[in-house]
DNA sequence: ATTCATAATTGGAACGTTCCAAATCCGTCA
DNA sequence: TGACGGATTTGGAACGTTCCAATTATGAAT
């Protein structure tokens, strides 16, 4: 029932060739004759040989494994971000290890630990919240290639991908007043995270430019999910002088928005303007279409991902910093222009 | 800069032991001193040892990794499946190795071969669309545990754990004609899986229990996505004889159903009864919350790592088929009774 | 002091690959 | 025929761990 392992020495027995020549075809070079080369895959074939990358990698120490750790998997962005990073990944022949910190630094500790122990040649990284250049520095100083993704850690010495989160908000609060909105709120995402700093300084530069004041009730933080979203806006609607649109940390936030301003039988588009951040891929279908900035996790993932890939095979490479453009996409949920308020018109 | 990597030789020789008794530290064996395993790790620390489980891995032909590949990471059911068996595989000092397969088999091929040669202990995957049991046979055949989840696949002779997709369904559908309806519809999903077939299977049978025709009309296939709830919805509302409550594939149908039914400016809910599957994080908190059919993806993905753990520890475990039950979860957007359609009178 | 059991430690061999230097093959040229 | 050179092939020594059998230290009992 247990079978033997097949190894190459098995091979290259029944092959009647040694098992460096063996080796050699593994290995795709071009040093070995083509009737030898067809000869020995058909025995690996038929043997069923699988290939052991743990022999390999004790030999040669280098892994064709990156690791991918996020802070939160559960949030399609992030899951997103992770299918991008995995095609690039396994098209250069790598395999991926993907952990989930849920935001815990603890955890996040851990599973770089074991990554590294396992020999990963690269990491990626979005880290947990609180993450300092510190808890950093062990990984760095080992030499491991190391790209920081989505939230950026001052210092840490290590690549990083993020997106221009200033320039995107200021574009989509900049829509917003066009449109004629004076009291428009920032609402969810976590006040203490670098991410959340970067948005809301665009939110409140773009109002500073258009001469609005930037009332600080009108920034409400709350957890970056969609139930996190519910509670911002019911919060906002409790003001006196109740905001007419939104800017939102993130799209999970908008959702929760939505669904917020629904459940007060307000419509998201036509009663209240709502914007969103990321474009996730269900702001294109939802109803009404999610009004975002865009900041395609996918094609994130895929950059970050070429991004350590280089750096593996450059061997050391300086530290970079990419800061990816984002672009506003116009869709239905901020169409309220605030004088329009009259939209039994429509129906 | 290129540092030397330290092994347990150099601990040994920096702590003045062997590298046998540096290793039995390593394993925490009850057979060492305590002053010697104190002494041992200090060295460890101190040099900024790395243990190396491809040596590990080699020697003992055991791996600590389980790998999971999922048919779709986009869609948070199985996103929160995966975070589910991160967490069990964590907690038992295993970490994994994720893969997504897009629904494509060839690919699929490709990472469970790349997990093969990587050693690993275990596999769960949530099979790609049309997977058949010879595709999965070398992989059986080695001897790896193996669990299926989500999607059973007849005769592989592997572990599954599925949920009871028949019981859930006439579940739903009877909760539905208990309120009132009589055109009930199904809605999305691919129906060339086996998923699709016994909810369908499910919905049929309510029908015919409670004396009423299933028109084959009223069931509409989609993609299981909210992009195909929204045209599985427009689908059905074409119908001379419409539906005024649908059972939809999953959760994510079941929101893009709601879409599609405001996009024609009907209140989910009120104007319109619609039941979800899975129960996935979103459907509590959204407007309107969403009743469905509970699966709970995170303690699937838990108990799917339970049952293959339990299999790896055990060497080689009967291969057994769990389904696990399911129960409706009743919301508000099932809360229209037919009836009552003047909802005006709530506002 | 000697013996014995128990506790603690240890030196190799082994795991399956890669890589190097060296060996072999084979056709060609003088 | 013999030497030459490019094309192939090959034996062993690594890589960093674990495991086994064997050794040494420790202390109690005689």
């Amino acid at each position: 029932m247990v079978k033997e392992r097949v190894t190459v020495v098995d091979i290259a027995h029944a092959a009647g060739v040694s098992k460096s020549t063996v080796s050699l075809v593994l290995q795709g070079s071009p040093l070995v004759n083509e009737v030898t080369r067809a000869k020995v895959n058909a025995t690996i074939r038929d043997l069923g040989y699988v290939y052991n990358r743990s022999a390999a990698n004790l030999r040669q120490s280098k892994s064709k494994i990156i690791g991918i750790v996020v802070n939160d998997l559960t949030n399609s962005f992030f899951a997103e971000l992770a299918v991008g990073v995995d095609v690039m990944v396994q098209q250069a022949g790598f395999v991926q290890f993907l952990a989930n910190t849920g935001e815990k630094i603890e955890r996040q500790r851990e599973v770089v630990a074991s990554m590294r122990e396992h020999g990963v040649s690269g990491l990626i990284i979005s880290p947990a919240r609180g993450t300092e250049a510190a808890d950093l520095a062990p990984l760095v100083e080992s030499g491991i290639p190391v790209v920081l993704v989505v939230r950026d850690i001052a210092d840490a010495g290590v690549s990083s991908l993020t997106s221009d989160n200033h320039a995107g908000a200021m574009a989509a609060v900049r829509h917003l007043i066009e449109r004629g909105h004076r009291r428009i709120a920032f609402l969810g995402g976590f006040p203490d995270t670098a991410v959340f700093e970067a948005r809301m300084r665009g939110y409140r530069d773009a109002l500073l430019e258009a001469g609005l004041d930037a009332a600080e009730a009108l920034v409400i933080g709350s957890a970056p999910s969609r139930a996190g979203g519910v509670t911002a806006i019911e919060q906002a609607m409790m003001l006196s002088d109740r905001p007419t649109a939104a800017l939102c940390f993130n799209d999970a936030v908008a959702f929760g928005v939505c669904d917020g301003l629904r459940a007060r039988r307000l419509e998201p588009g036509a009663d209240f303007a709502v914007i969103g951040f990321d474009d996730v891929i269900e702001a294109k279908t939802a109803v009404p279409a999610l009004t975002t900035v865009s900041v395609d996790p996918q094609g994130m993932g895929q950059r970050a991902a070429e991004l350590l890939l280089k750096q593996i095979n450059a061997g050391k490479a300086q530290a970079e910093s990419i800061v990816g453009s984002v672009r506003l996409v116009v869709r239905q949920s901020c169409g309220a222009a605030v004088e329009r308020r009259t939209r039994e018109a429509l129906s």
